[in-house]
DNA sequence: AATAGCTCCTGATGGC
DNA sequence: TGCCATCAGGAGCTAT
């Protein structure tokens, strides 16, 4: 599931490979991953136009366009990029062919169809839905001590669904907030409003460090994550808690546990990660 | 306003 | 072997 590491490293990938290219025309195979208008629509705006850079917000992928539109572009679960040679056959799971210049196609692969792209006119890229209301980026600039002080003072809710409300911080998943609660041995259930400044100011540096740490690493290849080269990520080597329960904490040895909280899977240490009392 | 629940999808997995 | 049921999971939407 790409989170903002994955995304960031799949960013990179396409400015490598896809930067500069002209799309000559659009071919999409699933109508439901264009959010915002029909697949002939699509085709008739997109064509013609320059990636000029494609940027990144949370988990957002904004391809910036020539002529002032830009193609904003979610991931959610298993979507991918991957170019290949012109002409090249689509597979049962590449819902969308750009056709680009200098024989390239690059190829949309969503296995679960949950990916959505809209393309929309540059200034009203902040008022697609997700975007309107994200919270600030993940890192030492952005994201600020007294915001979070402010914002986890004003919930009541687990801190493990707050974390993942991209409204409040951007980018995290379910794999790093696993990883950050861990670290900050925090449980999972804690409420937002139980946990101390002094553990606000240890979880922000936490969550700005594994976001660079995972990004440097190219990010975590589970299930089907690959960068734009087709190649896996692997700080799936690096992660301390996901998908390790039954196996022992990697600080005290203790056998870690998973749970489900609101819908997701979640691993933690019993022992280190205790849930305070009311 | 904050928050819980439902929905979209398909491959993987498990029971018999 | 094969068939059906169950499940995972990000975030947009609806309901409370």
């Amino acid at each position: 599931m790409p989170e903002l590491p994955e995304v960031e490293t799949v960013r990179r990938g396409l400015n490598r490979l896809v930067k500069g290219q002209t799309i000559e025309s659009v071919e999409v195979r699933w109508d439901k991953t264009i959010s915002n208008m029909t697949p002939e629509e699509f085709d008739a705006e997109i064509a013609g136009r320059t990636i000029e850079v494609v940027e990144r917000r949370g988990k957002y992928l904004l391809f910036r366009l020539s002529g002032k539109k830009t193609l904003v572009s979610h991931l959610r679960m298993e979507g991918a990029y991957y170019t290949m040679p012109a002409g090249t056959e689509p597979g049962k799971h590449d819902l969308v062919t750009f056709k680009l210049t200098d024989d390239i196609d690059l190829f949309y692969r969503d296995t679960r169809k949950f990916g959505r792209m809209a393309l929309v006119n540059d200034t009203d890229v902040m008022s697609v839905a997700g975007l309107a209301k994200i919270g600030p980026e993940p890192t030492e600039e952005a994201l600020d001590l007294e915001y979070m002080v402010t914002i986890f003072g004003k919930s009541r809710t687990a801190i493990k669904p707050f974390l993942l409300d991209q409204s409040k911080i951007a980018g995290i998943g379910n794999i790093y907030a696993d990883e950050v609660l861990w670290q900050t041995m925090i449980h999972p259930l804690t409420k937002t409003n139980d946990v101390t400044p002094t553990e606000l100011a240890e979880l922000r540096l936490n969550i700005i460090n594994e976001m660079a740490r995972s990004i440097a690493h190219h990010g975590t290849t589970v299930h089907s994550f690959t960068d734009a080269f087709g190649e896996a990520g692997e700080f799936q080597n690096e992660l301390d808690v996901y998908g390790r329960h039954g196996e022992p904490c990697l600080r005290c040895g203790t056998e870690l546990v998973k749970i489900k909280v609101a819908q997701r899977g979640t691993t933690f240490c019993p022992k280190c990660q205790i849930q305070k009392e009311p």
